[in-house]
DNA sequence: ATTACGAATGAGAATGATTAGCATTAGCAT
DNA sequence: ATGCTAATGCTAATCATTCTCATTCGTAAT
């Protein structure tokens, strides 16, 4: 399944904005983008798209179910690509890395609180903020 | 241990808007509240503060660790009395309404899940969002 | 009590991320 | 090739939050 097939499945039509962001995402350079993000990245390689267009488009995305989006500590928002594993995450809070993780017994308990006190879960987030090990930290003063 | 003496002792000047803010919190009618919120309840009582003020006294009060912040889905921000018991949130995606957890296993899981990962565990964000039970949810539509 | 000085406040401007409005343009089915 | 609608790209608007700065308050020493 290919990025057009991707998009018309969402009833989107395959513009040149839509395909180029989907693409950045799918090279996966990085996995973690804010709208900013993508919105540099792509002037940097010479496409010119609008920052509203950005915005718009990661938000279709994310109702498509292409992306899913994440707030972590902080202001903007960051998109990744859903590859159907839900995971969640921890961000070393000195240099911003951002690991995935998925621990089994965690989602489990999650839903029988939800259960316990009368409520049907229906969405999750779970964020760690911790430090990285000095070797793998990119923190630069 | 009373107002005064919080402000007081964490280095704070004992003034009307923060004793205000402060007793607002106290007087528990609500537990979680957004600036806006607090800011709103003060003119309401007569109170004459600036929002700014609001922003800053709920931001010293959290330094200061008498409030804690969180982030729940949306933009804004709400504060809640810091009771030295740490406990994660369940919120209705419906209705807004919010209960407190707590669960030991989720909690040890995440540093287990850190520190695997060679990262030390600082602060974490557990948010669960789900649908009350109807008896309990206080949508209005 | 009075003074004096720095900290705190209030009002409004400024910021930063995100969205809305609208005229122009580009997909796509005919 | 044509036309219609959805998509784009500006710019202006919004919303929460922070900053600026002149004015006022709290407090510790007189």
């Amino acid at each position: 399944m290919n990025e057009l097939t991707h998009l018309k499945s969402a009833g989107l039509k395959s513009t040149l904005p839509r395909l180029k962001v989907l693409s950045l995402f799918e090279s996966g350079s990085e996995r973690h983008l804010s709208a900013e993000d993508v919105y540099k990245k792509l002037l940097a390689s010479g496409d010119d798209v609008g920052l509203a267009t950005v915005y718009r488009v990661l938000n279709q995305f994310e109702q498509a179910g292409l992306l899913v989006k994440h707030h972590f500590e902080g202001d903007k928002s960051v998109f990744e690509l859903n590859q159907g594993d839900h995971h969640d995450h921890i961000v070393c809070l000195q240099c911003g890395r951002v690991e995935e993780f998925f621990d089994a017994t965690i989602e489990q308990r999650q839903k029988k609180a939800a259960a316990e006190r009368g409520f049907e879960l229906h969405d999750h987030s779970l964020y760690i903020y911790a430090n990285c090990v000095k070797s793998k930290c990119q923190y630069r003063s």
